[in-house]
DNA sequence: GCCAGAGTACTCGGATAATCCATGTCCGAGTGCGTACGG
DNA sequence: CCGTACGCACTCGGACATGGATTATCCGAGTACTCTGGC
């Protein structure tokens, strides 16, 4: 059903800058505790620094920094930051008009799919990256 | 978040089986509706063979039928069919044994999932292929 | 006319190939820090 | 001694491979229908 990763490793980046308390963490350090590259890492980042969630800090003593708090930060935050709102895909391939079961499919199955986001997305927005810290 | 489609085409199977009433009908029929190709559809229909609900026949005048009520076949039943429950993936990179937050993370991420699919679970047991059919 | 048997056409099922997406590797651009020099 | 300018080391950001997953194409195996021949 999945193919990436990329929330299970935002959430984890995001805990690690939280266990830094706001301060400056490089690419390398977090990729070093997710076990990945600092590229992927970055990448990430980056998305999450657009959604105005981290700072990115160029130059030498550079890296990226918490801007909001750690108990503010939802999953449902770090998946719309990542553009990654919907749980299922809908083959794309088009209607069949001589079927009228394929011509109202798409629209059936979105709103099927839509009506299970909303629960998933509640339960989302009920977990924030603080309760991923050790305690 | 998924890459693939084929619990949306799974629905789309079943629909198409559903509004044929039980009568044997052909990959190669479903395959039309769904705009795809007939070994794509038999792939899933052997995984909902397995799961008893279709059934397969051999020969000329073959094809598949279906064996359980269409208002009492859900979503989730076809998730579970393909073998597809899950709807979130942890990185499988092993931890950083030195970083606290690294070891803690992939419990922290499981049970927080675990959290989200069980609502959507509940909310995937309560849609039927009978919901997915024209009025 | 009825039954048996072989032939055939069509199906499903699985192996193989092409395509796409996620991730990993690499290099360029840019910035803050450290040092050396001049005032 | 202090301020400034230069060089550098280190960072982020993006472009380019690589590997795996997903989907499409193809071929083999098997079975129900059909037609023919015999009784």
């Amino acid at each position: 059903m999945i193919s990436n990763t990329r929330l299970a490793v935002a959430a984890h980046i995001v805990a690690v800058l939280a266990s830094k308390k706001g301060e400056s963490v490089k690419s390398r350090y977090v990729a070093g505790s997710v076990n990945t590259n600092a590229a992927f890492v970055r990448r990430i980042l980056c998305s999450l620094t657009k959604a105005g969630i981290v700072r990115a800090e160029m130059g030498k003593s550079g890296g990226f920094k918490l801007v909001k708090d750690p108990g503010k930060i939802t999953l449902w935050d770090l998946s719309v930051a990542l553009g990654e709102e919907r749980l299922f895909a809908v083959h794309k391939n088009p209607a069949n008009p001589c079927c009228p079961v394929s011509r109202g499919m798409k629209e059936s199955l979105g709103r099927a799919f839509s009506r299970v986001e909303k629960a998933a997305q509640a339960q989302m927005k009920r977990i924030s990256v603080k309760e991923l810290l050790p305690a």
